[in-house]
Parts: C-alpha cells; sequence; structure tokens
DNA sequence: AGTGCCGGGAA
DNA sequence: TTCCCGGCACT
C-alpha cells in the first residue's frame, strides 16, 4: 500500500510533466547524464547504480525527502528523454515504489509524497505566494472546515535535501546557495544559478501553531527514525492498478494515521522532485514496460485526499508530519483530553483583580495555571 | 464579556 | 530561565 502511495502521485506527476512540456528539463537532464557517464567504465556506472541505489534506500527512510538528491548521472540505464521506460533489470522487487526501510534491497527512488498544489501548480519558493492558503487550499478540496489558526502561524523554511545534509535555512537564496557551494561545488560562482540547485532543497510550510514537537525533526538527522508504514499486501501491487484504482486503498492506512490536528508541511517544486534519475526505476514498475499509460493522468484533485507530506509515514509524534493534509478532519482537542479541567475555584485574578495584578502569584501574572488557589 | 491557562515567543 | 502575551476553551 505505501509503495502505492508514493507511485501514484509520482506516476501522475510524471504525465503532467510531458503534457506540460517539460522535456527541456529532461533533456538537460539527458545530455548531463550522458556527459557526465562518459568516459565511465561499465563496472564503474554499476558501482553508480548501486551507490544511486544505497543513497536512494538511505533517503526513503529519511523524513523529508521529497526529492532524492541524486545526480543525474546515477541514474540506471535508460533515457527519460528517450522515452526509456525499460525495466530496469537491477531492480530486486521489480516495482519502483517507496519501501520500508527493511526493504535495504530495492533501489528504489523515494517517490516525493506531492501535494495538492503540486498539481495545481508549478511554483519555486521564490515566486509569490498566490494569495491562497495552502492550508485552505486543500480545506477547499476536502470541502473541510477551516481550522482556526493563529496569526502568522506560518513559517517557511527551505530544507536541503542532500544526503546527509538536511541544512534548513530560511530563504531560498540562502539554501540555494548552500546548495551551490557546499555540495555543487560552485564556490566562484556562487551568484550564478542554472537552476540545477532548486533540486536539492524543499519548502517546509510549518503551521507552527500546532507542530511545536514536530520542530525537532527538522534537524536532518534521525532517517532511522522514518517508518514509512509497510502494509501486508504492498507487494501484490500491480502497476496494471489505475491511479483511480489504488486511491481508494490509500485512504484506509492513511486514515489510520489519525491526525490530531493540522500541520502542513509543503513543498513549491514537487516537479522537481522527480529528475531524470528516478525515471528508470519508474520503469521497474512495469515489467512489460508499456504500462505507462496517459490513463494516470488524473484530475490533481484526485489525489489531494493523499497525505503529500514526505514524511508522514513516521510514527506519530516522530516529527514535523506528526499532521499531514489528510481527508480526515481535525478532531478537537478536547476529545484527547489534551486541555485540563479549568479550576472552579477563584483564581488571583478574581481575587485580587486587575488592579492588584502585583498581587497575583507568578503564575496567574505569566497567564499560567494558578498555583496559589489550587483546585 | 470575562476568565483560566496552554503554547510559544522574546529577552 | 524568566517573563509576557496571543488566543483558545470555557463560564
Amino acid at each position: 500500500m505505501a509503495r502505492i502511495l508514493m507511485t501514484v502521485p509520482v506516476l501522475c506527476l510524471l504525465v503532467k510533466t510531458f503534457t506540460l512540456g517539460t522535456d527541456a528539463n529532461a533533456g538537460n537532464f539527458g545530455t548531463q547524464q550522458n556527459h557526465l557517464e562518459q568516459g565511465k567504465s561499465s563496472e564503474e556506472l554499476d558501482m553508480d547504480k548501486v551507490t544511486a541505489a544505497m543513497v536512494l534506500t538511505s533517503l526513503s527512510t529519511s523524513p523529508l525527502v521529497r526529492s532524492p538528491p541524486v545526480r543525474p548521472n546515477e541514474s540506471l540505464n535508460g533515457s527519460w528523454k528517450e522515452g526509456g521506460f525499460v525495466p530496469s533489470s537491477t531492480s530486486s522487487s521489480g516495482y519502483w515504489s517507496w519501501n520500508a526501510p527493511s526493504d535495504q534491497s530495492n533501489p528504489s527512488t523515494p517517490s516525493p509524497p506531492l501535494s495538492a498544489d503540486s498539481f495545481k501548480t508549478f511554483r519555486t519558493p521564490s515566486q509569490p505566494d498566490d494569495g491562497i492558503d495552502e492550508g485552505e487550499t486543500s480545506n477547499l478540496l476536502f470541502d473541510e472546515p477551516i481550522p482556526r489558526k493563529r496569526k502568522n502561524s506560518m513559517k517557511v523554511m527551505f530544507k536541503c535535501l542532500w544526503k546527509n545534509c538536511g541544512k534548513v535555512l530560511s530563504t531560498a537564496a540562502g539554501i540555494q546557495k548552500h546548495i551551490r557551494t557546499i555540495h555543487l561545488g560552485r564556490v566562484g560562482e556562487s551568484d550564478y544559478s542554472d537552476g540545477e540547485e532548486d533540486f536539492y532543497y524543499t519548502e517546509i510550510r510549518l503551521n507552527t501553531d500546532s507542530v511545536a514537537d514536530g520542530l525537532n525533526s527538522l534537524s536532518p538527522v534521525s532517517p532511522s527514525l522514518a517508518s514509512p508504514p509497510s502494509f501486508p499486501t504492498q507487494d501484490a501491487i500491480r502497476p496494471e492498478n489505475s491511479c483511480a484504482k489504488t486511491e481508494t486503498k490509500l485512504m484506509t492506512p492513511l486514515s489510520r494515521s489519525a491526525p490530531t490536528n493540522l500541520y502542513l508541511v509543503h513543498t513549491d517544486h514537487a516537479y522537481q522532485a522527480t529528475p531524470p534519475v528516478n525515471i528508470p526505476g519508474s520503469a521497474k514498475f512495469t515489467p512489460n514496460g508499456s504500462s505507462f499509460s496517459i490513463s494516470w493522468q488524473s484530475p490533481p484533485v484526485t489525489f489531494t485526499g493523499i497525505p503529500v507530506s514526505p514524511t508522514h509515514n513516521r510514527p506519530a509524534g516522530s516529527g514535523e508530519q506528526k499532521q499531514s493534509h489528510t481527508v480526515l478532519s481535525s478532531p478537537p482537542r478536547v476529545a484527547f483530553g489534551l486541555r485540563k479541567p479549568r479550576g472552579e475555584g477563584k483564581k488571583c485574578r478574581k481575587v485580587y483583580g486587575m488592579e492588584n495584578r502585583d498581587m497575583w502569584c507568578t503564575a496567574c501574572r505569566w497567564k499560567k495555571a494558578c498555583q496559589r488557589f489550587i483546585d
């Protein structure tokens, strides 16, 4: 099931990418790949495959990874531009999907969970907001009431997706420069950008009023904590399944995630999450190499019910993705009894009044639970 | 509207 | 850590 979860959005994204005529990027990657692989022996290429597999496996367990920071030259055989959706003989499972951490043998590319607006529009982080709150958008799509949230509670951060990095910066320019200088080695051309670094970072929108504990996981550590749910029948999933068909199946496990409130992690350039390096991997899911059908293209809204956060598979409470877009409404806090019952007795405020605030207990002055007139 | 206090930011 | 306060839940 988890495989479908990850596969479906990417496949649909691929279709959309095709339909949007973004072959230019693909061609660019193909060129890079050809360029980078020139002069490599077959053994070296095999090592690249293994390396890519390890990287991808590692990344697949990374909580926040949306797009694997794998360079184009690490892609497997097959050309993105040439329509080479050829089943890879190196695939151990034969399917291209998100795998549970235990499935270390599969060099699958973690298909980035796609946000609703990943389908809606391709934006870069630097583009101005369209004025529609992301949470609102998804809520509209789900036809669920917009949760109350505090003003100015959204934070936008940019996280480096480079392996073992995960640096989080507050500005797109900063993360781009970081990637250019640190990972791409373009020290001398720090001001020049060909856009490649866009592939290696993601925008994270945090609904900060509900994810205090989740911020811990913004650090680039603990990939081992990532625990995509594995479902017993996931190996039985066949590529013949259409998006629409799998969509229904996806809902069940997702519904189990039981988010307690809203928490939004969003990336704006999901299209970048599927660099050509993924394509050969994507071919794996089609053993006959011919199932890449246009039928995968579905109305974007079809997939908005899928938790789109890269970490939605993590164990509850293990990180920033504790809550994500789902079809579920956010249960009221009261349901969990998190807010302790209101004290019945008089409190400093009532006893002394606002004019004698200096007589209040410290807690009352700090608007904390009164410690003087404890119930 | 008033009150209690959680959650989180600033210093 | 201390102090403060926005804002939610409840009265």
